[in-house]
DNA sequence: TAGATTGTTAATCGATTAACAATC
DNA sequence: TAGATTGTTAATCGATTAACAATC
């Protein structure tokens, strides 16, 4: 067994960890049982040596010459992930946003599982999305204590978001996932994460100025 | 003028930005016009060293004892993003989450403005979504050219997603941000910025999964 | 003024990358 | 076998943090 897998895994490779899974799963579909790390930078652009220290720390050992077997290397990151339990999850806000989340049929790959939807908009309870009920957050606590559900997706209005997500902590949830473009201001054991288009759109951004800018200067480069 | 904003701003401060961006917001809404980086470390739970050395990314020279000029960092911090000016974005797919996403006013904030929708399902083509009209993907190449817009925002499914982006790049979009939970290959100067769910779900799912872990560690040193 | 806050230089920390022996 | 590939140790790189003088 490989040490390193009992430290804890850097973030960084935390992130890379879903991209190698859906590859890995593409190369299962296709029959493969085995593949190297050398294809696998070069199918996600990484290179070669960070596949073998992000491999490394799933504790999943590979043959020199051969690489690594496919399941095997599955199995560990989706145990690393916790992705290897279904997790169920309440979702709040059935807006466009949250819509899409629930029907996102990539959260099966993620053992994520959208078990309840609550809305505080009347013309919304009672609706189906995707084949779950709209409740009235009325419901709120009966529906986390009877799911035991520890996770709440959040995709509510940025003016209710820091009310909601009280609510949503008296009622005994741990972790929020956090669509909603505001910082929370809640108890240091809840453990928040925030998914933010802007951050992302952002980094597109300052690489499109740095592309055009580049560009720009090289054209007056020649032009001496 | 601080000598550092000539060189380029590292990846983890450019992805700040959009947090500071919105909290200056609020405060120069509540007629607030000078801040500290101590009061932006304290709100956004970074530490003031940190928010120091950000701030001087953008340029804007503070006042000991008072701290910075709320108008003067947003200005500084929309120009480095190139948020400033509006930039013009097309949308292929208009599924549920191309919806949310035409749909999500925080775009205004950012500069975005997605000016035409495309989608080859003939039930979509015609309808209009939030004010805007979806047409037929044979358009694609004269929409890009007649609006002069470099940048697509790909919410196709997954298996359609390369063959798309094929057609993008050739009608001559140059940035792609992509929410399909798949890898493009792509020529080199094309900008694909890849917004995927999986990987903040894998940094909430392992921070849950070492959390509960310590919970048990702890129970179990108890007992003993 | 006294003290809070800035800005810069240097130290630390952690991730990426290089180098290379081990191995199938 | 020869050579591609792994796994580990050490070097490098870049971001965060510490320390502290400057300043309003």
């Amino acid at each position: 067994m490989n040490k390193e897998a009992l430290f804890s895994i850097p973030l960084p490779t935390i992130r890379r960890f879903p991209a190698y899974l859906r590859l890995l799963k593409d190369f299962e579909n296709a029959g493969e049982s085995w593949v190297s790390a050398t294809r696998l930078a070069e199918d996600l652009r990484l290179k070669p040596i960070q596949v073998r220290k992000d491999m490394s720390c799933t504790g999943v050992e590979g043959k020199p010459k051969v690489g690594f077997e496919v399941h095997e290397l599955i199995m560990a990151i989706e145990h690393h992930l916790g992705w290897d339990n279904a997790t169920d999850a309440i979702l709040i806000g059935a807006g466009n946003l949250g819509n899409a989340l629930v029907g996102y049929k990539g959260f099966a790959n993620y053992g994520l599982r959208i078990v309840a939807i609550l809305d505080n908009d009347k013309k919304k309870i009672g609706t189906t999305v995707y084949g779950v009920t709209v409740q009235s957050m009325e419901h709120l606590e009966e529906t986390v204590v009877r799911l035991g559900v520890n996770i709440a997706v959040l995709t509510v209005p940025a003016e209710v978001a820091q009310e909601v997500a009280e609510m949503v902590v008296a009622a005994g949830i741990k972790g929020i996932w956090n669509f909603v473009p505001k910082n929370l201001t809640l108890p240091e054991d809840i453990i928040v994460q925030r998914t933010d288009l802007a951050t992302s759109f952002a980094e597109l951004s300052s690489r499109i100025k740095k592309s055009i800018e580049e560009k720009s200067r090289t054209k007056r480069s020649l032009q001496n």
